[in-house]
DNA sequence: AACGCACCCCAGGCTGA
DNA sequence: CAGCCTGGGGTGC
């Protein structure tokens, strides 16, 4: 029979010494299903003088092949009998002065790559069912499909435990049909009762193999809920075996580099609900399953932030009002659940997944992603790839130009950027590893000297697919394939500059870069040779000034006719200067109706990354204090206030001064906590000089963890916290001063006042 | 397993007057 | 005490 369906999990287990693939799934038909291949065998390549050094190895095979690596020289293919072998057989080559290529792809990746698979898989064999209702495909066919898209269940996982967490008093499941409450104890109504810890633990095996979710979710599920099950589960003489085939949870120590830390279980994914919300760039204060359901449903948890030591009262609930803890528990569960359907969040890693290939806990391996749709494109033209070279350091890549802002007050300005810029750079000029490699005299040469062939690449290629992929999606409303797709090919960048990727180059990288900075210029002197102003712009957007009486309506056709006339003008440039068609997409962003770009502080110069403007009748803040989360909310109130009555031609002096008296009155006090992160993690590390709220936290002793709450006093920086009183004895003129001043100035200075005259004092009067 | 450069602003702390 | 440098946090793209 012929089956479709979609990859969970990769992986790879040996049975009487020989590698068998695995690669867990689920069909379309809703159906899970396992494909165990026997055939594949652990290989890479050296080049074909090194070959010979394994010329008396028994368990090693080598082969001759038409391949040849990146500069064209013939390579041999040297087959392993296990996985584990390739390291050891690596170093010998390297010994021997050789290189070896492509030795460092996970076995079961590599089965994926030379089968060109990525997520979805056509499976052509005869399944067998086992007892578990699991489908067994021993040795079947494959080949990738299209357009699967699968069904997955869900369950979300949410446990209680001793304020320690030493002992577990109950589970909660959530989804797939499951909504469900066991605990230790007698049982209210609506939940399951156990006499003693291990029977409950033994009841959540058998619930979640009962359950078979595809997905097993939470709030801190991996380095709690299910790190606290396994090491209770050993305590107690409990066997752990939560897959779809036997075998033990596996967890990959969280590194300090990435905060995300992985759980496997055979046959499943787990996937934690903060790291989902995370990676689809729902920006938080923290997430926290209270800030996040607060933001995403509008809702918080059962108990709430007021109470101080939720711990304790959680032990408490579970002594004294068992039906509150129960509901608490199965309100945890489900909330996590709701954050995650709400923000379609397994939605978006399962497109994901499908573009890039990797499975659904490791999307942002954009590294691994890289080798999934490059290797298989590589291999068709006949190239082999070298392995990551582990030595090599990192190098500075240049980033995009930055241009320096002209301050001012503005009616309509209209922002132009570039779609997606270095990829349309990538494919306009080539810039692909192996056309660097294959680089000859006719070749393009990028602002940093860097060639690249005209012919031979293959980035631009898989490029143009994700473009008509992304069109495709946006046409239909799909905004999770959009998003997925532009990370995905913002990531084809990001990696050449990284030192850890096989085809990292900061040649490359830097062409890519200079060639943006190229853009950028370029387009500013188009529009400048039109008389056009050009306030403003950063990497690939440029603010350009329009005539300030012109109607709403007329400044869209002058900004859009404006836009044909720059897009063919770079155009036809850029064809001059390359002899190459170009694929760079010039865009009508946005216009302004009133529009504010701030000098730097102290100086007339323009600055760079901050402004504010009107459109559609919205204001909208970028990089000014208003959306910083280290100034207090008194900033936010002051700015924003002004900034609304400024464009709506409202006097702005009176608020001032209305926002001055209400501070001083005390009617402000509680927007002036300021937040500020510990970034180096602990207090102590802080040596160089003790900036305010590391005062602050040490005042706090014990009490501050990540982030200290604190407010100026006349006693200098004093923590704000939980459960404590405000401090007394507010600096109110602290804030007049360092917070309300320097906001208000950078406003007034474009409407020839000053704070100064809002504070009732005579205006300075400037030198002639 | 992996994005990181470009930039802004503040406060502390040192230097030299 | 002004002037400068550095450490520190944070944002934009």
């Amino acid at each position: 029979m012929s089956a479709r369906g979609f990859i969970l999990q990769p992986t790879y287990r040996i049975r009487n010494g020989v590698p068998v693939v695995h690669l867990h799934g689920k069909l379309t038909s809703g159906e899970p299903f396992v494909v165990e291949d026997e055939r594949f065998r652990p290989y890479f390549f050296v080049h074909t003088d090194v070959a010979r050094i394994f010329s008396r190895d028994r368990g090693v095979r080598v082969e001759e092949s038409q391949l040849r690596d990146l500069r064209g020289a013939p390579v041999a293919r040297v087959i392993a009998e296990i996985p584990g072998d390739v390291p050891r057989l690596r170093e010998r080559v390297e010994r021997a002065s050789g290189e070896a290529l492509e030795a460092d792809i996970r076995f079961a990746y590599r089965y994926l790559i030379d089968h060109g698979i990525r997520g979805a898989v056509e499976i052509e064999g005869e399944p067998e069912r086992m007892r578990s209702g699991l489908l067994r495909f021993r040795n079947p066919e494959l080949s990738p499909a299209e357009g699967v898209r699968p069904e997955l269940d869900v369950i979300s996982l949410d446990i209680e435990t001793t304020p320690d967490a030493s002992h577990v008093l109950s589970f909660a499941l959530f989804g797939a049909g499951a909504d469900e409450v066991h605990l230790v104890g007698r049982a209210p109504e609506g939940a399951v009762g156990y006499v003693e810890e291990a029977e409950l633990l033994r009841a959540l095996v058998k619930r979640l193999t009962q359950l078979d979710p595809d997905v097993i979710t939470g709030w801190n599920v991996v380095d709690f809920d299910l790190r606290v099950l396994d090491r209770r589960c050993a305590q107690l003489g409990v066997a752990f075996e939560i897959g779809r085939i036997p075998g033990r949870i596996g967890f990959q120590r969280d590194a300090t580099f990435t905060r995300q830390s992985r759980a496997d279980v055979p046959g499943r994914q787990v996937l934690d609900g903060a790291g989902l919300l995370r990676d689809a760039f729902v920006t938080l204060d923290d997430y926290s399953l209270e800030t996040a359901a607060r933001a995403v449903l509008g809702r918080g948890k059962a108990i709430d932030e007021t109470v101080v030591d939720r711990p304790a009262e959680i032990q408490r609930l579970y002594r004294e009002a068992p039906d509150e803890f129960v509901a608490y528990n199965r309100e945890d569960a489900r909330l996590a659940l709701e954050i995650l359907e709400r923000e379609s969040l397994i939605d978006l890693v399962v497109e994901r997944s499908l573009l890039c290939g990797m499975q659904l806990d490791r999307v942002n391996a954009s590294i691994a992603s890289f080798d999934l749709v490059y290797l298989p494109e590589l291999r068709r033209r006949g190239f082999v790839a070298p392995s990551v070279d582990r030595e090599r350091k990192s190098a500075r890549v240049t980033g995009g130009a930055v241009l320096e802002g002209t301050p001012g007050l503005y009616r309509n300005v209209a922002v132009y950027d570039f779609k997606s810029l270095y990829p349309s750079l990538m494919r306009t000029f080539n810039l692909d590893p192996l056309a660097h490699a294959q680089a000859n005299c006719d070749s393009i040469e990028a602002p940093n000297g860097a060639h690249f062939s005209r012919d031979r690449a293959i980035l631009p290629d898989v490029l143009e697919r994700f473009y008509e992929r992304r069109e495709e999606a946006k046409r239909r409303g799909d905004q999770h394939a959009d998003l997925a797709i532009k990370i995905m090919m913002n990531a084809l960048f990001g990696v050449l500059g990284a030192a850890s990727c096989r085809f990292f180059d900061p040649e490359v990288a830097n062409a890519i870069t200079t060639f943006g900075q190229q853009t950028l210029h370029w387009t500013r002197e188009a529009l400048e040779a039109e008389a056009a102003e050009v306030l403003y712009g950063d990497t690939d957007s440029l603010f350009v000034a329009l005539d300030p009486e012109a109607s709403g309506e007329r400044a869209r056709r002058d900004a859009e006719a404006l836009r044909e006339r720059m897009q063919g003008a770079i155009s036809k440039r850029v064809r001059e200067a390359y002899g190459v068609t170009p694929q760079l997409d010039l865009e009508l962003e946005r216009i302004y109706s009133r529009f504010f770009l701030p000098s730097l502080r102290g100086s007339q110069a323009g600055s760079k990354k901050r402004y504010a403007g009107l459109v559609e009748g919205e204001l909208e803040i970028v990089g000014l204090e208003s959306v910083r989360s280290d100034w207090p909310a008194v900033a936010k109130r002051l700015q924003q206030g002004m900034l609304a009555r400024l464009f709506r031609d409202e006097p702005v002096l009176p608020y001032v001064q209305e926002i001055v008296e209400q501070l001083r009155s005390g009617e402000l006090d509680a927007e002036l906590v300021i937040r500020k992160r510990l970034r180096k993690g602990s207090v102590e590390r802080y040596t160089a000089s003790t900036p305010p709220h590391i005062k602050a936290a040490r005042k706090a002793g014990g009490a501050v963890d990540r982030v200290v709450r604190y407010v100026i006093a006349a006693t200098g920086p004093e923590p704000v916290l939980p459960g404590r009183p405000f401090p007394e004895k507010l600096d109110r003129e602290h804030y007049v001063e360092k917070v309300l001043r320097p906001i208000a100035d950078a406003i007034l200075q474009h409407t020839d006042q000053s704070f100064d005259e809002a504070l009732g004092r005579p205006r300075q009067l400037s030198l002639l």
